[in-house]
DNA sequence: TTGTACGCGTTATCAA
DNA sequence: TTGATAACGCGTACAA
């Protein structure tokens, strides 16, 4: 009882302040704040023209020391991917109207576990873990804490919920289709993380490993290229491979970004669809537009955010068995992809 | 004293519980955890031992109620968006290794002051506000609590500092870029909330009106089509350009998103540049694409992201007087952008 | 150099 | 239906 009429306006309005002001106790306004049972007509009135007056906000932070938390938080690896925006943008839509919201972590100079972390350092109600790296367990001991989904890997466990898409059969259905076209020189550019390994989970290595099969099954050489995350190196691999020896007629990309540089490497060798198909893994956008008119395969990316989503609400309602879910993937056949040259 | 020897593997570690377990105060345990003043090594070396023992992770939302946090907030209008991911990627480069964190806010769905409003009940240390909407008296209100940067917007405040690009110049090289190459007839596609108003400051109505004087002053007559912040939409204007009588010449989309719907609109008519110019602005990584070659501005978005930030750790270091960033735009003639056809 | 005690804003429990 | 009270985990005066 210091100063109870100190100016209230620099300080920001707290649940006891608009609590003296509506003339009631803390506790009560708590109520009408939650929506929670038992309020009268005339309590939930004064309160809520007192949170009028004093422009009141909860203050989340408080809220999350209580244990209670309405937020999700998303890890982003890679801010530029627009697949992962998709995933992100389908999450935040399921969530539009429950109540929920969504931060977002940004990983991408970080280990993506620590921003798993300081997600969870938040207090957040759950997790959807963005192809996180290589320590499930670590992963499986932070869901005993909070609901997580790990999405884009396929890493199961009994403790946290798995979105991904099926990249075994994505691989496949751009490799079949590349041999369909005639074509036997197929390179696979991917990232430099990937390995052709079964004991690997991870999207790109799954892809990579299943291209490698098809290939020899078909008679083929597989012909690997690495390269980093961006469109910048994809293109100096994907220049490599066209100035090498013995020049593939098809590149499969293992996303999309990487198939752009792809594509312009092509473009600045002179060279068209009719010398080199190019084909890449998540439809972005931008892949259909008629000026690239990229073929790639569709993973749903939308449908994955939207199904971890309502993973993290079904587990908050009490599921505790795992669930998993993939994505059935669709080959978008576009004018990249042509019949391999004859001779 | 009920239960001091509770599973503590579930509940995650305390303060208090490294405390214990090290046989030291709280308070010693918070000293050493912020490289404070007045620990022994001794004490250091136990402290952390305990820590690393019980996998202790300081709780974000118990010092976000101390007031003291270490991280920034962004909010993000559009996801998908390439300029402002290179933004966001800037400001994260530049609180890089400083101990500074970043949650990014997505306002999709909600509008962009709700998002900022959520990171101000956070208790972040700071809010970068992307184009933020029409209600400056509020977030000047808010810059009272936080230190604020508002990106991208031209709304100038005693209270927050400002970064944004010089939307005026930029759009007049553009249109001098357009009119130098003897094109008259030269369509202006923004955002439908754009509008020619002396008073608006926000960048669409910015390069909109400095489009139309600049027409004017050539004695052209400015021909403004609206559209939604999509591809697609833009792609539907630039249709009902390309369809309608005394079609345009060249076409200055307002931005690149804008501005790839309308060279998808320009293909499928099997019309190119030699037929219909078109300039963007903002440079995404997809616009110097050989396929693509799109003339285009560069308002150096990475710049904006890293001084934003830098501003922020200011005000963190006492700044109190307003400061106000430009950058200087610089036109990206590419491909997309030919003389005008004779006749 | 170390420890004690309190307060930050909220919610849950229980009594009135 | 309402209100008093006790946590939640941490940082910080202040005392030892």
């Amino acid at each position: 009882m210091t100063d109870g009429s100190r100016p209230a306006s620099l300080r920001a309005a707290t649940l006891a302040d608009v609590a003296r002001e509506a003339g009631v106790s803390p506790a009560a306004v708590s109520k009408v704040i939650r929506g929670a049972y038992g309020v009268s007509d005339g309590m939930r009135e004064r309160v809520g023209a007192a949170i009028e007056r004093l422009d009141y906000r909860p203050r989340t932070a408080a809220r999350a020391m209580r244990g209670t938390t309405t937020t999700f938080g998303i890890t982003v690896p890679q801010l530029g991917n627009e697949f992962l925006t998709t995933v992100v943008r389908g999450a935040v839509a399921a969530l539009d109207g429950t109540g929920f919201d969504v931060i977002l972590a940004p990983s991408e100079f970080a280990s993506s576990m620590h921003a798993v972390e300081s997600l969870l350092d938040r207090q957040v109600a759950g997790i959807v873990a963005i192809a996180p790296p290589s320590d499930p367990e670590r992963l499986d001991r932070l869901a005993r804490h909070v609901p997580l989904v790990q999405l884009g890997g396929h890493q199961y466990s009994e403790r946290f919920d798995t979105v991904a898409g099926d990249d075994r059969a994505g691989a496949r259905l751009v490799v079949d289709h590349l041999l369909g076209l005639g074509h036997r020189r197929i390179a696979h550019l991917t990232r430099a993380y990937a390995a052709e390994d079964e004991q690997r989970v991870d999207p790109h290595s799954l892809r990579l490993v299943t291209y490698a099969a098809a290939m020899r099954t078909a008679g083929a050489e597989p012909q690997v290229t690495q390269s980093e995350a961006s469109e910048e190196s994809a293109h100096a691999a994907a220049l490599r491979l066209l100035d090498g020896a013995d020049r593939p007629t098809a590149i499969f990309a293992a996303n999309d970004t990487l198939a752009l540089g792809v594509l312009r490497a092509v473009a600045e060798r002179g060279l068209t669809a009719a010398d080199v198909s190019v084909a890449g893994y998540d439809d972005i956008d931008i892949a259909r537009h008629p000026l690239l008119d990229l073929t790639t395969v569709d993973q749903r990316g939308d449908e994955m955010g939207r199904t971890a989503a309502t993973m993290l609400l079904e587990r908050l309602d009490g599921r505790t068995e795992p669930r998993r879910f993939c994505t059935d993937p669709r080959l978008r056949v576009r004018g990249t992809t042509r019949p391999a040259p004859v001779g």
